[in-house]
DNA sequence: CAAATTTGCGTAATCACTTACGTAATTGTT
DNA sequence: AACAATTACGTAAGTGATTACGCAAATTTG
């Protein structure tokens, strides 16, 4: 008995986290595979870099919906890696801005390579179902927005 | 620009994370608005048990795909709440048996009231969609138990 | 323009798991 | 029956994020 399906919707966080826990490891493999020093939570941060150029630890947090805290841990480890650098904005004093150093820009067309081509395999993986996992992750996360959850179940309430 | 939709399905784990941490807080919300002691977390072993009746730890972990600390973690705070009690098994002294507590058979019935609610709004928010995520989720499961992403990812390179 | 508020960052503690490892009980092998 | 291998459980430490809190710099406002 698979009581994973039997609990449904109701397990439904649990089933998500797993999911996302067993794609940050495919990330890895893939990695590793490539022989690259390079973990699977260092790429959010080190492909807006990449697009941005130069940002500040709170814009990063807000664009990539982590607290400030988490962006401030993944950069101290691509510093120690050598693959970003920092330094205090000119026009803000409380501000520090990240950026790719020189290794992390040798380093980024490998990335690049790899990004791309893991992209065709998730193309392929995700987005030739019959329910696509992203549209509904999308549709969610609006519906999520537009109205909590507790006020959806209120709402329920006052009708039942 | 919203660069979570730009990542598309490269930055897909860190939004199913998120996804599932906005899931368990909308229960634990439930549970307080109706005043009861039970967080998100205890769901999937108490109801496993309400349904079973008497496990042993790593039949539970088992089960619910989840490690057996995990579950000796759980079990200790329901424990502390007096919600479940384990004794050693009879027939095996390596292994711990798990069951509810009267004090938990006396909560189930409150419980098993705000899931099925839970349920009935979940089936509003996840089931009226185009996309169903919870079908999305488990296709996406079966294709990763079918064929492990780093071996679609070799495939995709052979080809191209 | 001084005082109050807000913003940006950093550290510490916490959380819900995990992996790693050790011990005791059971099972399998000869 | 002895010994090896396996299984069940427990503890400790690690992980990748979070919340809580404090300080310093910038901005607002009376």
């Amino acid at each position: 008995m698979d009581l994973l399906i039997e609990l449904g919707a109701l397990a439904f966080a649990s089933r998500m986290k797993r999911m996302s826990e067993i794609g940050m490891q495919s990330v890895a493999d893939v990695y590793q595979y490539y022989g690259i020093d390079f973990e699977a939570k260092y790429f959010p941060l080190f492909y807006y870099l990449s697009q941005k150029g130069e940002a500040s630890i709170m814009e990063i947090a807000e664009v990539l919906k982590v607290t400030h805290p988490g962006i401030i841990q993944i950069a101290k480890e691509l510093e120690k890696k050598g693959l970003i650098i920092s330094k205090k904005s000119a026009e803000d004093a409380r501000k520090r801005n990240l950026k790719l150093s020189k290794k992390g820009k040798i380093l980024l067309p490998k990335l690049q390579k790899i990004w791309a081509d893991v992209k065709a395999v998730n193309a392929d993986l995700f987005e030739s179902r019959k329910h696509n996992i992203l549209i509904a992750l999308q549709e969610l996360e609006d519906a999520w927005e537009e109205k909590s959850y507790l006020d959806r179940f209120k709402e329920f309430h006052h009708l039942s």
